[in-house]
DNA sequence: ATTAAAATTTAGACAAATCTAAAAAAATAT
DNA sequence: ATATTTTTTTAGATTTGTCTAAATTTTAAT
């Protein structure tokens, strides 16, 4: 079956909001979506007689097996794209979401295909997120932030959660990319800063805050 | 201003129907879009609250410089989108005017920019037909159909009007493709049937059916 | 010049997706 | 346990794009 775009975006940020809670709520989803609760319930009616959530009147819904495989392709097409345009484009990473956004309902499937043919099957997208093969399997990636990490290990940057122009520039400046080998060298507990030592460059200190929002894993 | 996937759909078959008649009637709008007159009458009248079109009741209609513009510029993401469909992932040319006409419709700037710049400034698509640059400005290249070119002079194929599969089959079966360089040997008045001669290959006959569908201009 | 046929437009309906305002249900506070 | 607040749903309206059927205009034929 195909779906409409407006379709599409609904069951992916249903996806997306479910990794953080299991069932979804109204408010949650209007918010992500920034429409109107009164629209995600129209919505959710209609996504139910097409068999794709769980929902039940006042509490909340999740993607059933179906719903969820189609979110996954939908994921897929997304992150392949930005792949597309920072790898092939030059784009930098914090300016292809809106783009792949539109670019991720073009419904050709025989396209995705020799998309990832012609960018040699990537692994995961420029935020360091992983890209779901053709049969909906997504490599996990144990990763934790540098607010977590212990002290002295060497650790790959692996993806970066905040994918905002502020964050993108902030991370220049520090040297710090997706693949980024890097050491914490101290935790400070006053105010959760951490000293970092990134290859070749002088230690320097990052705020709590930037650090939860790079995750890393062991090499 | 931005316009919606219908909103373009309709401007650019008026742009391409205008280029055999300078003014467009609604039914053969309607059949280039398969959709219904009463539908075209419609959208018709927002075209021209919009500025797009010039529309005189049961008088037919035509862009305005406004909407030529738009249309050119929705050719040109068309165009660019074909030839990264044919020359970068490898589809066959009667494959991809689907596809782009979905493509077509991303609404970034930057994109085609950068796309363009991807694949090194292509002049044409994978038909033959000519890239419109950035201004709008679109090559004209003289050409004319192998049932009124002269004899025996060399030739290369610059485009193909009928993009069928079948087409394609039938081309590809006399190993005639855009850029090939071939003679015609002979006419036929009886049937209009035309004798070529494709580089190595031994001298073949095409109908006139065919002969009219493919574009050569001299070296 | 009438008449018949074809093309085009209008009128009215419909589906999809959205919204506001009001009603209903659930969660929270007293 | 009741009252208040928050969340969610319903009712009803709106916009966009489409359609069918009927009316109108234009074109072609006699
Ligand atoms: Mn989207
Ligand atoms: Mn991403
Ligand atoms: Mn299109
Ligand atoms: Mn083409």
């Amino acid at each position: 079956m195909n779906y409409s775009v407006s379709e599409e975006n609904y069951i992916k940020s249903i996806y997306h909001l479910q990794q953080q809670t299991a069932t979804v709520t109204t408010n949650s989803l209007a918010n992500e979506l920034k429409t109107k609760p009164a629209s995600v319930t129209d919505m959710l009616k209609k996504l139910q007689t097409k068999q794709l959530v769980e929902y039940e009147k006042y509490r909340g819904f999740k993607l059933n097996a179906n719903g969820n495989k189609i979110a996954i392709n939908i994921v897929r097409r997304h992150r392949l794209w930005e792949f597309f345009l920072v790898n092939k484009l030059g784009f930098e990473w914090d300016k292809v979401h809106e783009i792949a956004e539109e670019l991720e309902h073009v419904s050709s499937i025989e396209l995705i295909k020799r998309l990832d043919i012609f960018l040699n099957f990537p692994q995961t997208d420029p935020h360091g997120d992983p890209i779901p093969d053709t049969n909906g399997k997504i490599a996990f990636i144990k990763q934790l932030s540098l607010a977590e990490i212990t002290v002295k290990k060497n650790v790959l940057v692996s993806s970066v959660s905040n994918q905002s122009p502020e964050m993108l520039e902030m991370l220049k400046h520090y040297h710090i990319g997706i693949g980024t080998s890097l050491k914490v060298t101290r935790h400070f507990t006053f105010d959760g800063s951490v000293e970092i030592k990134v290859s070749q460059y002088p230690s320097c200190i990052i705020s709590e805050q930037v650090a939860k929002n790079i995750f890393v894993h062991h090499d």
